[in-house]
DNA sequence: TGATTTCGCAACTGCAAGTGTTACGATTGT
DNA sequence: ACAATCGTAACACTTGCAGTTGCGAAATCA
């Protein structure tokens, strides 16, 4: 996998849990998405930690969505994953330059805006949602 | 310098260019800025090739600004610099499972959304406004 | 109890992208 | 001619992330 496929990856993932409605495991997992079964791991571990997910040890272990993928809306697991997509430019408190200090705060104010904008505009579609499109 | 820092450091100098409306070598700017002279004319180049800036050689060289500060947005500068802070999901044309198709193309076309809003919002604000701000 | 399966986690490697640095040629002004 | 400056290529250094390995913990089943 490339970079930043971390977001890929859970809706992709969370897509088929959606579908299928079984358990499956972070080898058929990464099997299927072509990668890592740590990586998936590491991946469904934080929406575990957002309870979008529950995973169980043993055999006939593995993972499951925690809840109706009409009620996981998309912006739910980017917040869950804990990115930013939008880039933040680095506020440091140590620009001594005054003309420097405007123009960040300007900037990452807006960026601020463009990242709450983001997570509206995900949180109007679900996971189901997105299956009901593929089917047609 | 940290990482992704080619908008701040672009707008930086060019704030400062619009407040001194003098020439400015990149040696001067690298040495304001905590970079290198050669980071400087990488980015100050891209400006140049937006017609943001002019560049001179020779003794009495160096930069200035080609046009009004009160003519030039942030989004010129972020336009001029080919970024995308708003990071994509790559859409590949590799996506097999018709599911993880779907799911990425209505993540893509969020997010370019997202950064034509975001460049909107650019669009508004001046380099000569932020320093108006500065002067309060 | 013991074997098997699966997750949990830590540590390491490998790669890609960006910044920083050096070096050298081209151009301009004195 | 000389010095100052940009233009650019080449390389080293850093950082972040994906990928990998290894091992322990927990659950299931014979």
């Amino acid at each position: 996998m490339k970079r930043n496929s971390r977001l890929s990856l859970a809706l992709h993932t969370l897509g088929h849990m959606a579908a299928d409605n079984c358990v499956r495991t972070s080898a058929s997992i990464a099997e299927h998405a072509g990668t890592n079964p740590v990586v998936v791991r590491r991946v469904l571990g934080k929406l575990r930690e957002a309870k979008l997910v529950t995973s169980e040890k043993g055999p006939s272990g593995g993972w499951c969505l925690a809840r109706d993928p009409r009620k996981i809306t998309l912006a739910d697991v980017y917040t869950a994953l804990g990115e930013r997509l939008v880039a933040t430019e680095l506020a440091d408190g140590t620009a001594s330059c005054s003309i420097e200090h405007a123009l960040r705060k300007r900037v990452a104010d807006i960026m601020e805006t463009i990242e709450q904008s983001l997570i509206e505009r995900l949180s109007t579609t679900t996971i189901a949602e997105v299956l009901n499109v593929t089917e047609n």
